[in-house]
Parts: C-alpha cells; sequence; structure tokens
DNA sequence: GTTTAATAGTTACTTTTGTAACTAACAAGC
DNA sequence: GCTTGTTAGTTACAAAAGTAACTATTAAAC
C-alpha cells in the first residue's frame, strides 16, 4: 500500500497526542480541586452517570483492566466518595455507592467537563463535534478486548 | 451551562479510549516483531520520518518528556537501532542516527502502520478521515505545555 | 578569566500501571 | 457431600512513567 504514507499523521499517534493533551487540560479539576487520579475520575463518573454497579461492571464500560478499578474504589473509598455493598445473593460481588460528598464531587466534575469541552470545541460545528464522537466511538470499539 | 451533559461523551474520554485500542492493536508490530516499547517506536519513527536530530528536539516534536526519550533512545541503541553523533559546534547535543537496521524496521513499520490504518478507517470516508486528522491535530495543539 | 546562568542529557527515586498469582464465593457434576 | 471449574475482587511483584536532582558543556556578565 501507500508508499509514501505520512507516519506523522498515523492515526492512532494524532489520537494519542490529541488524548494526552486534553486529558492533562482537564485533570487539574479531579486532581488539585479532589486529590484524584484519572482512573479515579473515571471510576467515580461511571457511577455517577449510570447509578451503582459492581466493579466488573465498570471494567467491562470502561474497558479499564480490573486491577485498576480495584485500586481506584479503594482510593475512592478512603477519600469517603463511595460505599461498598457486599450482594445478598452473591457475596463475591459488592455494588459500589457514592456517597453523599461523591455525588456533589460527580456534579461538580461533570460541570467542569461541559465548560472544559465547550472550550475544547470552540473552533468546531455542531456537525464536526457529532461526527467526531460517533468516529472516537467507532474506533474505541474496533478491537475490543479488554482482556 | 449544559445541566445535562452526558459525561460518557466527554471528549478526552473518547479520545483516550480509541487512542488506547487503536495504540494496543497495533503494538504487535513493534512488539513482537522487534521487541520495542511505544515509546521507541516513536522515536524510531521521528528519525524515520524526519532524519537525523537530537532527544531534545524529538522530545519537542513528539511532545513526550526528555527522559522518556532518553530512556527509549539507550533503548533503541542497545538494539543497534541508531548511533549518536556528539555534535562538535556544542558538545551537549547528540544528533541521533538511524543504523541500517533501524532504517530497514522503520520502513517495515511504516508500511505495516499504512495497512492498519487503512483497516482502522474502512467505514470512513475521505472527507471524514481528513477532517478527524484536523481536528485531532488541532486538540493535539489545544494547550501546548510539554512541560 | 572567573562567576553565574542556561541547556542537553542522564540518573535516582517515587508513583502508577501491568501481569500473574492468589483468596473467597459460588455452581455443576457426580 | 466432595471434586472441578468459574467468577469477583485483591495482592505481590515487575515494568514503565513522572519528577527532581544531577553532570557536563556552553554562553553571558562582569
Amino acid at each position: 500500500m501507500s508508499h509514501n504514507f505520512d507516519v506523522s499523521l498515523f492515526l492512532p499517534y494524532l489520537l494519542n497526542q490529541a488524548a494526552e493533551q486534553t486529558s492533562v487540560g482537564f485533570q487539574e479539576n479531579y486532581r488539585e480541586r479532589y486529590g484524584m487520579l484519572r482512573t479515579e475520575w473515571r471510576v467515580l463518573f461511571h457511577l455517577g452517570k449510570y447509578g451503582d454497579m459492581t466493579a466488573t461492571e465498570i471494567a467491562r464500560l470502561a474497558m479499564m483492566h480490573k486491577t485498576k478499578i480495584s485500586r481506584a474504589v479503594s482510593a475512592l473509598e478512603d477519600k469517603r466518595f463511595l460505599r461498598r455493598n457486599t450482594k445478598r445473593e452473591d457475596r463475591r460481588q459488592e455494588t459500589l455507592c457514592l456517597t453523599v460528598a461523591g455525588r456533589k464531587a460527580y456534579q461538580q466534575l461533570a460541570q467542569s467537563a461541559a465548560d472544559y469541552e465547550a472550550v475544547l470545541t470552540t473552533n468546531l460545528s455542531k456537525t464536526e463535534i457529532t461526527m467526531l464522537k460517533r468516529v472516537l466511538k467507532n474506533l474505541a470499539l474496533s478491537s475490543d478486548v479488554p482482556k
């Protein structure tokens, strides 16, 4: 195929650059204000968005490895942002529930996220944003093997 | 702003997902075949694409931290993919030059990259690809502070 | 020319992540 | 019931990345 492929426009590379820059730009919000890591913010926002779930369910949705989730959950528990409730039907599983503080943090961060995204996309049209998100969703599912 | 912002469509999150999936999909190429890490592949491809450069120049272009570059350069040197040449004019700097083996690896990987990208983008039109890359480039520069 | 500041790159130390092995609980086969 | 296999989640260890302090060299100030 293309004899003169421009590696500097290699899609995974561009995606990494964009992901890294935009993520770093947002991290001050959860980091400075709540002392969270990226993984913790992700777990928090899944619970905030989808309601109580188990670690495994978050892992599947977020495509994150279960050890990462496990550590993030412990950290969020230490910070009193969530509680664990062992399930009656299956005592291996535990439902994760945001505390009042956790929900509050989620709401504030969701707001910051909305604001931040607005800034990121100022130069983009509505059509472009929609298209971009659709494409990204597809790429994320491309070779869906969370392992 | 938006009272009902959908965090699961938060742009940095989508970008991370897409970046991670597509990068993992490609890594078998440099990892299995050449025993490289992602950082090494990046350094290699910058040298392959732009010709001999110093570590600092790569760091600036790739927006990678200089310690990451330093380690990747050492690893690539160990694998005999590049040589270092201290500059006459300024003995602090060293020009990094791909060896014959390095150039060969670059060419093969650039080819694999082209093939891989073709697969990734099968469902996208030319217009979409162009638009996507332009947007990603812009996002990557959004808050350009490599530190 | 000697002090001061700046730059290229490395190294030491810490934090975070990845991998694999582990414990505990359940479920099925017999 | 007991063995065998599977799943949820954790922990121990190894690999990678981030941060800060370091060496060596150059440049500037005086």
